[in-house]
DNA sequence: GCCAACGTTGGC
DNA sequence: GCCAACGTTGGC
């Protein structure tokens, strides 16, 4: 099993929210590198950190986990959808999503301060200067310290 | 709202 | 294939 960082502006899609829907398609995907890591790395039954980007403050809400892969993006073919893609077409789709599970919000908000200032998390993509990408693996050393931070009751 | 950092586009 | 211009991300 792998771990991740997908990052969500919370005033798009946030942690209550997927609490209350229970699943979701990740869609909005628009970075290749992002795209690449879901396509060939993600795999059912994963674990993802779900961080809050463009926040106050930003930080890690809590834990998702992925139950489905390889999932044709659809908003990338709707004309009124911010996430449209006019080089994207339904036989040669460009963008793929997942879908992922809610499994906890933390007791605790992790903000991105303290994931800084932590000795052990500096080696983080999150963390590396000019880094932007929105999903990104991370290792299970970084999950298990996060999900103490956040006070989690999850044990991967 | 600012702006640094980075990705993408398109002319050549 | 280079690279300048432009667009986007995301913390602050």
């Amino acid at each position: 099993m792998k771990f991740w960082l997908m990052k969500s502006e919370p005033g798009a899609f946030s942690i209550d929210d997927l609490s209350k829907e229970g699943f979701s398609g990740w869609d909005g995907v628009r970075n290749y590198q992002a795209r690449n890591y879901i396509r060939d790395d993600m795999n059912e039954g994963d674990l993802a950190l779900f961080y809050h980007s463009n926040a106050n403050p930003s930080g890690v809400a809590g834990i998702c986990r992925i139950t489905e892969t390889d999932i044709v993006d659809p908003t990338a073919f709707d004309p009124d959808s911010q996430y449209f893609d006019p080089k994207s077409s339904e036989e040669n789709p460009r963008w793929i999503m997942v879908e992922v599970e809610f499994v906890e919000k933390f007791p605790r908000f992790v903000p991105l301060s303290e994931i800084k200032g932590h000795e052990s998390l500096s080696d983080m993509k999150l963390v590396q200067k000019g880094s932007r990408l929105s999903i990104m693996p991370i290792t299970k050393k970084h999950f298990q310290t996060i999900l103490k931070l956040g006070k989690s009751k999850i044990k991967p």
